[in-house]
This record gives C-alpha cells, structure tokens and sequence, in this order.
DNA sequence: CACTAAACCTGGGAGC
DNA sequence: TGCTCCCAGGTTTAGT
C-alpha cells in the first residue's frame, strides 16, 4: 500500500473535495472488502447492506489519518475506516466535470498524465455518490477494506489501533520519545519499522529511504546502535516525510492522489527499487538483498 | 517467545 | 505471441 505519506497526500487531496458533502447512495460491488479484514474474508451480504444503508444520508464532517488509516466522520456519530493496503486508490470525480479533459494536470510543479480515465473500472469495487461528485474505490488486488462503526467508541474499541507507535508527524516524535520506544525493542531496523509500534508509517520505500538518510544499514541490529545514529534516524524521518507529503507521495504502480494524478516523491528516492544502480552520492553500486523478508537496497559504502 | 513463510489477489515485466 | 515464474507501497495468521 501506500506507506504514509501516500495516505497523507491523499488525505489532503480528497479533504477539500468531500468536507460538508453528503453521501446519497453507496453501492458495495465486491462485497467482502466491508466485512472483516485479514486473510479468508467471506462475501457478505448482509454486511453490504448495512454499509450501504448506514453510510447513505450521512454528512462527511472530517477526514482523519491514523498511521496508514484514513478515517471518515460523520455527523451522527459513526465512522468509517479505510485501509488501502497494496493497491486501493480513492478517486474522486466532480459532478459536472469535462471527463476526459486535455489539458495537462499539474502536481507539485510537474505535469502528470491522468492514469484513471474511465471511472469506474473492473477494479471498482465500491460507490459513493456524493451531492457534489462521485467517490470510487478501486482496488486492483483486493486486499484493502472498508469498516463500518456506529460511533467513535466502537472504533476505539475495535482493536485496530492498540499496537501502534508514535504518529512522526506529530508533535509527540520527539528524539526522547522515539528514543525510548525504539531501544526497547529487540531484532533489526527494517524489522522494527515495519511492524508500526516504534513509530507508524514506514513501509517498504520509506525504511530504506530513512536508513539510507541516516547512513545506517537496514539490517543493523537496534542494539547495535550509537545514540548519534539514533538521532540520525529521527531527524531523517522528520524530514523524509513531509518532503514526501509534499510531493504528493510516491506513486509505483497503483497509487493515485484523489483527482487520479501521480505522487512526485519517487524520482527523489535514492535506494527504492534502484538495487544495482549507482548510489546518487558516491556512485557505488547498490546493494539489493532481503531483510525482514522483504527487499531491502542500501549503499555498501555510505551506510554503515 | 522469536522468527519465517504463507495467505489474501491481480497484473506487469523478465526470460525463454 | 505466449507461456511460466517472480515480484509488488501491507498486514494477519499459521507453522517451526
């Protein structure tokens, strides 16, 4: 899925869209995507009615993110989770919009190629019809979901969020406080990043591209750590990140921002997907390897 | 308890 | 053109 900067832009791209908007009608096409999460989800029926009656009529008061969650409220109360995974988009389309416009869309600068032109599509898998335009989930894989919540407590309550670390946009990641956390934990960093209790938001791209930043190799053990590249660490995540909301994530394959325009961010990576490649400050050939069974890029020569 | 592999899916690219 | 194999922004669950 998308890590989180992706959710973020997002986040930002589709808030000015639906903020105050009412939906009118849902349709579940894919109905297993709203019933349970994780691995042997059973279509439901009675699952994809109740999503569609409870979320028709309802105001969209806020979007909220929660690590790679985005979160819908609404104005009685209920909410609605949304976990994109691997390749959920969430693409919006204003009422009353020239549908295959030609002029080129901008982003962070740069013109982009709309990617989605014709909505929806067989990886279309749910509707909103909203007073103002139309919402479409796609997801080409499948693995993403929607949950339904009556009110906020039912959410808190709901299990999803009680392992999560620290937000690294927020106020409380602090050095003392990613400190503390991290050297708690035991294994290596790419590892630690990935299970989101240190701090949340990291994935496959943004773990290399913060340990490259730091020049400490993703297979390092945290206990093998100096307090300077514990800094390191923290002042490249601060910084990676936003860089990264800014330029409106990175998009590989199926990530879109809400209009269907691509994230900037992956022409700035410097170790993501360039295994073999030449290291963009020293000119050493890329390492490429598996950590945490996951491939994992870092240079030999500026990481330590 | 810690670590790894498999599972959930479809599609794109490489190699033959 | 087409087939087979491997890989992919995540997370949970089963297995060793």
């Amino acid at each position: 899925m998308p890590e989180l900067p992706e959710v973020e832009a997002l986040r930002l791209s589709l808030q000015p869209h639906i903020l105050r908007q009412t939906i009118k009608q849902v349709e579940v096409r894919l109905p297993k995507l709203v019933s349970a999460k994780g691995t042997a989800r059973q279509a439901s029926s009675a699952k994809k009615d109740e999503f569609e009656n409870k979320l028709s009529d309802r105001q969209i008061l806020n979007l909220r993110r929660r690590s790679k969650n985005l979160i819908f409220e609404f104005d009685n109360g209920s909410r609605l989770l949304v976990h994109l995974k691997m390749s959920g988009q969430l693409v919006f389309q204003p009422k009353e919009s020239s549908q295959n416009q030609l002029e080129p869309i901008v982003w962070g600068g740069h013109p982009i190629e709309l990617s989605e032109k014709e909505l929806p599509n067989k990886h279309t898998h749910i509707i909103f019809w909203l007073s103002n335009g139309t919402l479409y989930y796609n997801d080409v894989r499948q693995f993403g979901y929607l949950l339904y919540y009556p009110s906020q407590k039912s959410l808190d309550q709901s299990g999803h969020f009680d392992k999560l670390g620290l937000e690294p946009l927020d106020k409380e990641f602090t050095l003392e406080n990613f400190k503390t956390a991290l050297l708690k934990k035991k294994g290596n960093l790419k590892k630690v990043f990935f299970d989101q209790e240190v701090v949340v938001g990291l994935g496959n791209i943004y773990a290399d591209e913060v340990c490259f930043w730091a020049k400490v190799r993703p297979s390092r053990s945290v206990s093998s750590l100096k307090p300077k590249e514990v800094e390191a660490l923290h002042e490249a995540i601060i910084t990676i990140l936003p860089l990264a909301v800014k330029a409106g994530g990175s998009s590989v394959a199926n990530y879109l921002l809400a209009d269907g325009t691509k994230g900037n961010y992956a022409k700035q990576h410097f170790v993501y997907n360039r295994g073999g490649l030449e290291c963009k400050i020293c000119a050493a050939t890329l390492s490429k390897t598996k950590v945490a069974g996951r491939t994992t890029v870092y240079c030999p020569n500026c990481q330590k």
